[in-house]
DNA sequence: CTTCTATTTTGCCATATTGCCAAATAGCTG
DNA sequence: CAGCTATTTGGCAATATGGCAAAATAGAAG
């Protein structure tokens, strides 16, 4: 299945987009494990938790993961996999 | 093979980053099917040719593309393939 | 060497992104 | 209900990006 359109292209770009930051691999990458709430990912991101909030919005915005409540905590989870395979496609390219 | 350091992390990201434009998008695709010299891009594409040229010096940088000198064409050509996996699979993604 | 053609580089401006802090909100718990 | 905790939002400054136009360059052609 190819893209055509500009549309297309313009969708997939956002996507593409939402990924294009070191915070938010890791992110992704820590949710391919099992599901986090904010609180542990600002542990391991290590930036403040405003800034973390903001990079799973981006991340929610693209449809890549969603958020689930489990008493205080929202658990966030990673909703395509598929994103990972690029990236490990990526890590392995690079010598 | 998984990412684990930041650094890590960061050198994805640029690459990612570069593919995350429309523009680019479209350039990479159409190199997939042939060399491909700037000015055909532009038509292409449709924005000024220096843009185009900014557009090609920003996946050339992040390694995704070379060019090759043939007569007074510049052509380009695609290094790594397997970024358009990535693509299709987005492409199939979304609904 | 001079001229022409394809491409790149540079300068400029408008817009977008990033990350911190402070303040606001959501919703559980008692 | 009030109080508490996790998370989000708003605002700001610094930085990066996108696109056009003008100037510079590389090599072809004469």
């Amino acid at each position: 299945m190819k893209a055509r359109t500009k549309n297309d292209y313009a969708a997939q770009a956002s996507i593409i987009k939402a990924m294009a930051h070191p915070t938010r691999l890791l992110i992704l990458n820590s949710l391919r494990k099992k599901e986090t709430c904010v609180c542990e990912l600002r542990d391991l991101v290590g930036d403040d938790i405003s800034t973390v909030s903001k990079h799973l919005l981006v991340l929610k915005n693209a449809g890549l993961v969603a958020a689930r409540r489990e008493g205080n905590w929202l658990r966030y989870r990673l909703l395509c996999p598929c994103v990972l395979n690029f990236a490990d496609c990526l890590a392995g390219l690079k010598k």
